[in-house]
DNA sequence: GGCAAAATCTACCAAGAGTACGAATCGCTC
DNA sequence: GAGCGATTCGTACTCTTGGTAGATTTTGCC
């Protein structure tokens, strides 16, 4: 009655219910277990934040993917990667304030790393494909996380205005940004 | 013997030699005072942080207008605000990283709001005065500000290259990609 | 049915944010 | 200069939350 998927998802379905600041205890109530056994099968507050950004970034890959298979050419895809991470940090908006909200610590660069990691990737290879130095592939991956990340934390907050259109000038931002990669970026 | 302004001078200089896991009643203590004296003058944790925040933009602005003001052209204006910028969070990094670090709550939004305000002017009137919608110009320093605050924290953490170079990367990517504010962005 | 081993729950500890209340100090009146 | 009221300050507390130890129950086996 206590196996760690279940655990993960009664955890966000407190979140989801209670909001961002729950404790670990209301988690441990909400899953019907006590909190030993939340700590024995998920580890500490560190790691349960971990495994669920490992499941927020994973939902949003997947909206990503969808939305860019659709896309037409690689800026419309661009685009709508971005709207669809934004969309899916709306839905789950909850989790996402939780697992920032852990910011201070590991969880945080975890996070950042997780996310980047693809970008960094990418970028690289673009920029050696076209025979440029490599290396401000990761500077931009983070920057480009940071801005998604920060905007979209501002957005949750106060919802200064539409979301698609956020949305849009984010990747137009961005997009023209990148656009010194190497090539094109192509869809992330 | 309980100025407001000698509480945060005495708070930064903790922060500095202790790092940002102070305690408030570490702060207290290193500035020889109680607690209580600390929270009738100051405020919560929450208020420390916003001061502080104030203090760290303010000392972040003052680099950057000093490096901007002796640059030759707009775009090496640009570059060098962003170096200043990240050179003011290395040299404060405890600081930085404590500002940072409150994040879940208020302090964060503040800080990024704070950082943002000129911007979001700065953006705005560009793109009216081309006669273009300024809406996006609040996302975009949302953007940018992130960008900024996500590569500097994750280059405080563990330095993954030369700073400078870092701060020519992050300074080319986004100035490329404000080329569509409406006209040149200007120095910031 | 009885016993050892394993899982589990209650009850606790520690640390840090924030505060109540008594103690000391200051200024004012006589 | 002495007494008294108001104000300021510091000690010592509360409360919340992350994290854990040891009692207790349950389980499997003889």
């Amino acid at each position: 009655m206590a196996d760690r998927e279940q655990l993960l998802t009664a955890a966000m379905r407190v979140i989801d219910a209670h909001g961002p600041e729950v404790t670990l205890e209301d988690i441990a109530a909400g899953a019907s277990v006590s909190k030993p056994i939340l700590y024995r099968t998920i580890g500490d507050k560190d790691a349960l934040i971990a495994a669920l950004s490992e499941t927020l970034v994973d939902r949003i890959n997947a909206s990503v993917a969808a939305a860019t298979a659709a896309a037409p050419d690689p800026a419309a895809g661009f685009e709508a990667a971005i709207r669809a991470s934004l969309h899916t940090i709306q839905a789950d908006k909850h989790l996402f304030l939780f697992v920032n909200g852990g910011a201070g610590s590991e969880s945080f660069r975890r996070l950042v790393d997780r996310s980047a990691l693809d970008m960094i990737e990418l970028f690289g290879a673009s920029r050696a494909r076209a025979g440029l130095d490599p290396t401000p592939a990761r500077t931009w991956a983070y920057a480009v996380v940071g801005a998604i990340q920060v905007v979209a934390t501002m957005w949750v907050r106060d919802e200064f205005a539409d979301l698609d259109d956020v949305g849009r000038d984010l990747a137009r931002l961005i997009w023209s940004g990148l656009a010194q990669v190497g090539d094109t970026p192509a869809e992330t």
